[in-house]
DNA sequence: TACACTAATTATAAAGATTATAAAGTAATA
DNA sequence: TATTACTTTATAATCTTTATAATTAGTGTA
């Protein structure tokens, strides 16, 4: 299944005139295969055993360019680090407030707050975040109980 | 106006029994009448006329101070710093991808969303983030013109 | 008003994330 | 295979934010 995504994402790739270097190719599968939403740092610790010399700066170059082709999305919350996402389906997060757990949430787009902003503000809306704060059912458990 | 505004504030420092020193007076002062909503750095340079022995500790300790109290809120964007909003009132951001702009907007809250996720997900919600980004008026018009 | 207590400020350093730079390496193409 | 442009590496620099310790200054009470 997501042997099929990376596939597809590198010919997107190299549509895009992109070379697929190792690291690269380790960034993307890494991304892909990864359930949570990891920080630069979590993928530059993930692939340390794999490539021993690469940079932590290759990361962020990589990042980069994965998202100035829309293969990636960077999410910034209140933490000091970013987060990098490679679902490419339109979706929203919630995110757990005692434990940091980031959960994909699908909801039909808010079009209609996008066109009434467009008539109050003026401004031509390209798109729009909307995130959910709270508690997961793990941490609510946790309060329960102790 | 914004005089009233700025002692309902203080009277909620007082409540709080938080000191109300020069300084965190002067960027309370400064987040009320701001139309924007500016960084920990655009506060601490407005206020070093005021204030040349201030240091830009002082700025953001009065930040979190105000933030924990409630009468300020902190947002993160894609940009490297925090902006600051005084506005206690619900509401949302549109935020400019040419100038940066970040104008307010009104809407009624989601509250539908938020229910449909805690079904979905089983988190307990406690309270949602939502901004809209594009193009303002301004800059749709400089793009014209070029 | 003066005192004492505690919080706030200052100055400085440190931490942490991200970006910049230059040199070396490597993929693609003719 | 030679060239060219793109990537990586190693390192340093930058920038935002937080921590620390010493000094200063609010605030309530006598």
């Amino acid at each position: 299944m997501s042997e099929e995504q990376l596939e597809h994402a590198i010919d997107t790739l190299k549509e895009s005139g992109v070379r697929i270097t190792p690291q690269r190719h380790a960034v993307l599968d890494y991304l892909l295969n990864s359930q949570g939403h990891p920080t630069a740092d979590d993928i530059y610790k993930a692939l340390e055993g794999k490539f021993p010399n690469m940079s932590v700066a290759t990361v962020y170059n990589n990042l980069r360019v994965l998202k100035e082709i829309g293969l990636v999305r960077e999410l910034t919350y209140g933490d000091s680090s970013s987060r990098f996402d490679c679902d490419t389906a339109e979706h929203y997060h919630i995110i757990c407030e005692k434990c940091g757990k980031i959960v994909d949430f699908y909801y039909p787009t808010l079009d209609e707050i996008e066109s009434l902003a467009e008539q109050v503000t003026g401004f031509e809306v390209s798109h729009h975040r909307l995130e959910l704060y709270g508690t997961c059912k793990d941490c609510q458990e946790m309060e329960v109980s102790s």
